[in-house]
DNA sequence: GCTGTATGTTGACACTGTCAAGATAACAGC
DNA sequence: GCTGTTATCTTGACAGTGTCAACATACAGC
């Protein structure tokens, strides 16, 4: 009798991670709640917080691991080619498809809940800052000549992540921009981002 | 004695709004609860019930008055003039002053509170959607010329919009983008959507 | 075996939004 | 003025939340 209920779960603070995630997917930010995750996990509502100091910490996690899962499709992208514009196309493509396709792990990952409301961990931040520098690392391959006047590297990976993120933001939540756009909407974006790059 | 306790408030919903713009101030969202708002207005706990169908109707009215001071906004400015950088950067300067100065306003007119988890009210949607339409005619102006290839007025509008969003987004949570940061990386924002705008 | 620590449990508290039922004031019709 | 209807406001209640304190169990090291 292996599988007799056991006082100790085994592997509670790697189980309620996985727990939150499928949660987060089923019923959003706002349905996640550490007493559903514990009845998941078929725990008492307070033993989570011998893993997690609290919600807060647990939330962080969960956003460190997507980070990550965005770190590597932010390295794995390759704007070094000949075509350029291609390949930003089809960064931009990746990036939207990344936050469109699980928009609940994306809200968590910028939104207000831990960015304003909570306090996101030293370790969160420093994954996501890291994400941003290897962003702009990506975005700094594109220049190939000498810049145009009124363009500063770290400003347009600012500006440019910011047209990415606002994309998504609006697609995810619905405003202004509908799904069915989403292409058309990021070639604009392209066009937007390359022409700043190009001499005129 | 006309300032005696009255069993009727008076104009308890106009109050209720008022004092939830305050309360947004100064705890933002997650700090507006319907029954701090109702002991600020001196009455019990569920007497906004007969003022507003629930939360969700509250949020979305006060909603709706942000959208109509972007409005506003959106419609004041002009676009037409000889220096169009210089004007469009100007407007860009006040959607990002009008973002940061009420960031729980902004927070939530564009926040997933109303467009995601709540049902936006149908007036919301008809505000919100208008002020959309504006800022895509005030941009219709700055075309001058011929369009440039692979520019659309509409999906610029989108992607221009999703550009300003996206850097209030990131301001407002503090994310990759500091207040200090706002004037340069609003420069560079003009400088992308302007170049989309000349041939090349 | 004994002890200490990690882990899990129950009880409690202060919050939240919202419904049901009852109380009071204002007002319309006569 | 009186009466009935309606708008407004009240108390009571319920389910849900995060989190603390106190207690119980299991396991690891000696």
């Amino acid at each position: 009798m292996t599988d007799a209920p056991r006082y100790h779960h085994g592997d509670l603070h790697a189980t309620l991670l996985q727990e939150a995630n499928q949660l987060l997917n089923e019923q959003g930010i706002e349905g996640l709640s550490l007493r559903k995750l514990a009845e998941r996990a078929g725990v008492s509502r307070t033993a989570p917080y011998h893993h997690f100091r609290d919600k807060n910490a647990l939330l962080c996690e969960l956003a460190i691991e997507a980070f990550q899962q965005l770190d590597a499709l932010i390295e794995s992208a390759d704007l070094s080619g000949a075509n350029t514009r291609e390949a930003l196309q089809a960064f931009v493509r990746r990036y939207l498809r990344f936050a469109t396709e699980q928009p609940e792990q994306y809200e968590l990952m910028f939104g207000r809940t831990l960015w304003k409301t909570g306090n996101p961990s030293d370790e969160l931040k420093t994954v996501a800052f890291a994400s941003f520098r290897h962003y702009a690392e990506q975005v700094g391959v594109l220049f190939k000549g000498p810049l145009p006047a009124g363009t500063d590297p770290l400003r347009l990976a600012q500006a440019s992540w910011a047209t990415l993120h606002g994309l998504c933001r609006l697609l995810i939540d619905g405003i202004y921009v509908n799904r069915e756009d989403m292409e058309a909407v990021s070639e604009q974006s392209v066009t937007l981002i390359m022409a700043a790059l190009a001499p005129h």
